[in-house]
DNA sequence: ATATATATCTTAGTCGCTAAGAGATTTAGC
DNA sequence: GCTAAATCTCTTAGCGACTAAGATATATAT
């Protein structure tokens, strides 16, 4: 028995390490939306943008699950920032194209200069065969918590008697 | 040099991976707060009273980086939702220890599993050994990103004059 | 004993969010 | 074609969580 208790010794701990890690991740977004005198959601959608390209409103409110009025804020805020343009798409003229101003992606890309030198430090203690399985476990790990996210939610969706209850307060906003 | 070559661009794919994964962390957190029916913010520092016991209301601000005032407002939610109580420190009377009421955390508990049962099972694919790696790696990339966070936000105390410049508050007119 | 420091709470004001619906445009049905 | 419904973004009202500043209570130092 000694071997599997190892084991799940070493999966509890690796779970609160893990754990640990990516609230520090979040708190470095964080930081970096406080230096750069952004809000969180506005450092989101510039995430998207970065990585989707040009998109919709529809799309930035559909990917980070707010209501399209806040996404009207954040790009409000966005494009009195400079940092991205409104372009009315000409074919369908309800749409609104939320554009990066180019010049922006490296003004707010040296913020994250700190982080991936000493990820990339990091990495340098690893070979690259090590890398790929951190990788695999990355991707494995980011499919499941996927799944596990879908099936949390399909809980709101169950009718309150049905569910576990906690009896806390009213409605919980969805997302 | 297709060998490094081949590696930048292993190091790319991780980081992707990383903040993917990382992203999708915090997404299920949300959700488990949505359907608890309780903020974000509340369900963090019950994490962080799970993981640290019987802690001071200052002690939350610190680790939180909100301010007492906003602590105050999470507790008494909190208290409110019968999850905590609050205990005066008999030895220091100023002090408030916050503590959790033990039932309660079964019941949230009980939203992790779904993430905890995708993630055992991601973790089976893998040996003793290759945990221990990936254990490693979290703990280096926990360190790494904390000192980077730290960097980070020294930014912010240097003077603006000094420091790398968007000018975003103070609206760059253009047009 | 008084002044200073510490820990939490209170208050006023701000910001970003939601819900609901208005306005503008496109698509579908007849 | 013309009207009705659908789609996409923006507007408005209201709310909840946050900060900053200071009040309150208690502890420590001189």
């Amino acid at each position: 028995m000694s071997r599997t208790k190892a084991r799940a010794a070493l999966l509890q701990e690796l779970e609160a390490a893990m754990r640990r890690s990516s609230a520090q991740g979040v708190l470095y977004g964080q930081t970096v939306a406080n230096v750069a005198g952004i809000a969180n959601s506005d450092l989101e959608c510039m995430d998207i943008l970065y990585l989707e390209g040009r998109v919709t409103a529809g799309r930035l409110a559909e990917v980070t699950g707010l209501t399209t009025g806040a996404i009207t804020g954040v790009v409000d805020r966005l494009e009195k920032a400079g940092l991205v343009r409104r372009e009315r798409d000409e074919k369908d003229r309800r749409k609104v194209f939320i554009a990066v101003v180019p010049e922006t992606i490296a003004k707010l890309g040296q913020f994250y200069v700190p982080m991936q030198q000493a990820m990339e430090k990091v990495c340098n203690g690893y070979s690259d065969e090590e890398l790929r399985l951190l990788l695999r476990f990355c991707n494995e790990g980011y499919k499941a918590v996927l799944a596990a996210t879908e099936a949390l939610k399909r809980l709101i969706d169950t009718p309150p008697e049905k569910r576990p209850d906690l009896k806390l307060k009213k409605r919980p906003r969805q997302s």
